[in-house]
DNA sequence: CTGTTAGCGCCTTCAG
DNA sequence: CTGAAGGCGCTAACAG
C-alpha cells in the first residue's frame, strides 16, 4: 500500500557517497566540497526524497512541535490566540498539536500525557482549572510550559495573561462615571482567574465610590453563551434590576445581548453594558457601552516566544508572569 | 538538562524479562502470562515509565496524527470544525497538527510538505484555491485526503461539503416568495468553490422566478468581514438599491451588518438579508430573515470518519463527494 | 508463553 | 573533506 520512500541511503548510493554526507549537506553543515553536495543534491531531485522528521527526532530527542492545550477549540478568544501562535512558531518550523481538555481536569492530564508521549518541545495551555498537580509531571520530563489566559495553583511556570483587575476597574468605574449607581455583575465561576480577578476590579470600583453591591445582582454562571443569556434573564425579571452591568466576557456579552435582542427587547434600550473583549462582531453588540480590548494576537505572540526562548535554551531560570494591559473603548 | 526517561528496556531489567514481553503487556497482547504482566506493570509503576512514540512510529510507520490545513484558523466556521474532528479523532487515540495556508497555494504546500516530512497518517483540508496539483505529492505517499468545504480541480479525492448551489436557491427563493423582485448578491470571489455554487443558486431562483439580475448589484469581493461592510456600503449608496440580499457567508454577513448597524444605520430598518452559516452571534444579525444552517459539527465528523476509515484500510476504492443537506431557517 | 535478534531512518563521533 | 559504525526506543518475526 504506503511505497517504500527513498531514504537517505538511497540517496548516498545514488550519488555514489555515503550516508553521513548526505546528512551534511541536508542540515547545512559546511564542511562538505560545493561538487558533492551538488552530486547529493541532483539525486535527492531525482529520487524525490524527503526527509523522515520521525526518525530524526529519535535521534536528535527534538520533534519542532509543540502541544497546545485549551478548555474548548469553538471559541473566539481562543482562535485569535491559535492564530498568532501558528504564525509565530511555523516561522521558526514548529507545528502545533492543539487539542481540547473540554474544560476537565481529568481530560487535560490525559491530553498531557500524550504530548508528552509524542515528545512535543513545549507546551502551551489555557488551564481548565487551577490545579496545577498533573502539570509537573511534564515539566519534569524537561518540557517548558506557558500558560496563557489564566493561572493555575501549585506551578511554577511561565505565564501570559492581561490585567484582568484592572480593566475591570476601569469598566466599571467609567460606568460609575456615566452616573450609574447600581451595577451588576455578569460572571463566571470564581474559580477561574479571569472571572475572579475581573470580579475584584468590579468590586474595587464599587467600593471605592462607595456604592454598595447587592448580592442578588452578581451571577456567577459559566464563561458560555447560554450563561450570559440565562443570567441576564433572571437578573432583569427581578423588581428594580439595575439599568448597568459589568460583563465578564465575551460569550457572556453575546449571550446577555442574544436575550436584549430577543426575548428581552423590552429592556433593550435601557440596559447598559460594559464588557471584556473586543470581537470583529463588536458593532453589533447594541447594549454595550464600554469595552475592556485585550490584545489577543500579542498575547498568543508572546507566548510563543517565551516558549521558544525555553526551547532553545536562550531564557533560562525563575519563572515569569506577565501581564499585559488591556485598553478601555467606548462605544457609539 | 533533560535528563534521561526510563525506557522499555529499563522496565524489562527491573522486572526481570524482555523487552519484548514489555513491549507485549504495554500494547495489550493477550499472550502473556497473568504473573508476568503484573510484575512488568509494577516495574513501569515504579519507573515511572512513559512511552516514546516517536520510537514506536519510527517502527510503525503510524504516528496516530493527522494533519489539518485551512486558509485561516481564526474563522468561526473552522473552529467548529476543528472542534469536532478533534472529538472524533482524539476519541480513537490521534492528535491534530492545525496549520494554516494563509489563503495561499505556495503556503499550502509548504505545509502539506511539513506534514508529510512528519509521517501524518491522513490529511483534512479545506483548499485555499482551486488548485490542486500539489496534493497529489501528499496522495502518492499513500497518505489519505479528504477535502473539506470546498473542491480543488485535477483532484481525486474524498470531500465533504454541502449543497450550496441548494442552499442559496431555497434562501433566495425564500426572499422572491415574500414579494422582493430585485435581490442583490454580496459574495466572495468566484474562484472558491463554495461562493460560486452559491452564486449559481441564487441565479438559478433569480432566473426561474423570471427576475433579472442587474450586474450592478452583485459584489464579488472576498470572504471577509471587511468585505462584507465594504460591499453593503457601496451597494447601499447606490440610488435604487436593493432592499434584500443573498450574503454569501457569515462573515460578509456579520460585516454587512456592522455597516447596517453603525454607518449605514440609515438603511437597517428597510434591509432584508439572507444569509449563509448559523452561529452562536446570529440573534444579533438584525436584519437577517432567513439564514442557511450548514452541518458544521457533521461535517467535521463525517470527514474525520472518512479518513479514519481510509487509513485503517477499512474504506478503499474510489473516493467519493459527500453532500450534506442544508437548512433553511427563518428569523423574527 | 517468552526471549533473541534485526532493523525503522537518521545523526554523529571518530578515524582516515 | 568524507566514510564507517553505533545507536536513539520500540516492534515483530522467529525461535525456543
Amino acid at each position: 500500500m504506503r511505497e517504500r520512500t527513498a531514504t537517505i541511503r538511497d540517496v548516498a548510493e545514488s550519488a555514489g557517497v555515503s550516508t553521513a554526507t548526505v546528512s551534511r549537506v541536508i542540515n547545512g553543515d559546511g564542511r562538505v566540497v560545493p561538487g558533492t553536495a551538488a552530486k547529493v543534491r541532483r539525486a535527492i531531485a531525482e529520487l524525490g526524497y524527503n526527509m523522515n522528521q520521525v526518525a530524526r527526532s529519535l535521534k536528535t530527542r527534538a520533534t519542532r512541535t509543540v502541544g497546545v492545550i485549551a478548555p474548548e477549540l469553538a471559541s473566539d478568544f481562543f482562535m485569535l490566540l491559535a492564530e498568532s501562535m501558528d504564525r509565530e512558531l511555523s516561522a521558526h518550523g514548529y507545528g502545533l498539536i492543539v487539542c481540547s481538555s473540554w474544560e476537565s481536569a481529568g481530560e487535560e492530564a490525559k491530553r498531557l500525557q500524550l504530548l508528552a508521549e509524542r515528545l512535543v518541545d513545549g507546551v502551551v495551555m489555557i488551564p481548565a482549572t487551577e490545579k496545577g498537580r498533573h502539570v509537573r509531571g511534564v515539566q519534569e520530563r524537561g518540557i517548558p510550559v506557558v500558560l496563557i489566559d489564566r493561572l493555575a495553583r501549585d506551578l511554577s511556570v511561565d505565564a501570559v495573561l492581561v490585567d484582568n483587575e484592572g480593566g475591570a476597574y476601569e469598566a466599571t468605574s467609567a460606568l460609575i462615571g456615566d452616573g450609574f449607581r447600581r451595577i451588576g455583575f455578569l460572571g463566571g465561576s470564581l474559580a477561574v482567574t479571569t472571572a475572579r480577578e475581573r470580579h475584584e476590579g468590579y468590586r474595587r470600583a464599587m467600593a471605592e465610590a462607595g456604592l454598595a453591591v447587592e448580592p442578588d445582582f452578581e451571577r456567577f454562571g459559566s464563561l458560555h453563551i447560554e450563561s450570559g443569556y440565562g443570567s441576564m434573564a433572571e437578573m432583569l425579571s427581578r423588581p428594580g434590576a439595575p439599568d448597568a452591568y459589568f460583563v465578564v466576557n465575551a460569550d457572556n456579552h453575546v449571550g446577555a445581548t442574544n436575550y436584549l435582542m430577543t426575548e428581552g427587547r423590552a429592556y433593550r434600550d435601557r440596559v447598559v453594558l460594559a464588557a471584556f473583549d473586543e470581537m470583529p462582531y463588536s458593532p453589533l453588540l447594541q447594549c454595550c457601552r464600554y469595552s475592556v480590548s485585550q490584545p489577543i494576537a500579542e498575547m498568543g505572540a508572546l507566548a510563543a516566544r517565551m516558549l521558544l526562548d525555553r526551547i532553545e535554551g536562550s531564557r533560562q531560570g525563575e519563572p515569569e508572569v506577565v501581564r499585559l494591559k488591556t485598553t478601555l473603548i467606548r462605544h457609539g
